[in-house]
DNA sequence: GCAAATTAATGATTTATTCAAG
DNA sequence: CTTGAATAAATCATTAATTTGC
């Protein structure tokens, strides 16, 4: 793919509009490719730490957003082997995709119920092969985890107010 | 020893011990009460203000987080349909719902690319049978949607590091 | 009667499928 | 057609019930 596709280089803020409000993250070429090596690198479900900083970085490059990021690997992973065998090609019938790189590391502590202790006792090799980011925080996570994914959802609208039977509004409002 | 159900009826307020800490969140009689009626009122994806509004209210019965609320809404939902057909009690089989609500209801906004409108045309029919919360916010849906998902994972360790033809640390640190 | 072991529920993650904008 | 975005399905992991032996 070209270069200068969809890409602003410098000078000009195109891409991801910086106008535009409600459409979707266009990524430059410089933020796809930094994903993709990133990809490359092996990093396939960047932590929140490292999803913050990475788009951080990236919206140098221009505007974009946490979920962007998680969603580029979300779809960037599960597209490398779509595309194989799904390339919508009558003939490209070699999906070569021999990778089957399950990796359920389930080495996670036992916490059985004494503490939080929470000790990761993960393989222990070097895997600091390529170091990414530092990961600085990684202690309280009981109050971290609470926007979680729902804060993706724009949905206005609810479904509720189907069975008239229920007034359970009197305990909310 | 069957008699009292799981439930604390009455009297007792169990579940959610206070002293726990790590661990899942244990609904308790109350929360799980409200919740499912909620969810035999009709609602199936609570939205972001929904989840929080619910998440608030239900606090009051003990802890609770809005990551619960949404998974007990996916969880739910999703075994409302296979309980049905994978029950292994020895002679159980009395679990007869025939609700096959699939309500596919796809009818959002256009949001071409003028603005941030948001316009939900939704069936203006006469939902508000159950009213269930006013929903009030639903305007920057911008920053709001950053947390996301990737802020349920306490993934400590990270799987990047792989391959080392690679240095875009660089570009980062 | 209680406690360890087993089973069943269900909370929490990950993966796959689908939808629609560009 | 490409690909970001959203949802549903499948899966894993932990807690509570239940069972069993003492």
């Amino acid at each position: 793919m070209g270069e200068g596709e969809r890409a602003a280089e410098s000078g000009g803020f195109s891409a991801t509009r910086a106008g535009a409000k409600c459409g979707r993250w266009n990524p430059t070429a410089e933020q796809v490719k930094v994903l993709t090596d990133l990809f490359r690198s092996g990093l396939r479900t960047p932590s929140t730490d490292q999803i913050q900083m990475i788009s951080a970085h990236l919206s140098a490059f221009g505007k974009i957003e946490s979920k962007n990021v998680f969603y580029w690997f979300q779809n960037h992973k599960a597209r490398e082997r779509h595309h194989k065998k799904r390339r919508r090609g009558p003939r490209d019938e070699e999906d070569d995709d021999g990778d089957h790189q399950k990796a359920r590391s389930r080495c996670l502590a036992s916490c059985t119920k004494g503490k939080q202790d929470l000790f990761w006792q993960r393989q222990e090799r070097e895997t600091e092969t390529l170091e990414l980011f530092p990961l600085k925080s990684c202690s309280s996570d009981e109050e971290k985890v609470m926007s979680m994914r729902s804060e993706l959802w724009g949905r206005p609208f609810l479904d509720a107010a189907r069975d008239p039977p229920l007034d359970l509004r009197l305990s909310f409002i």
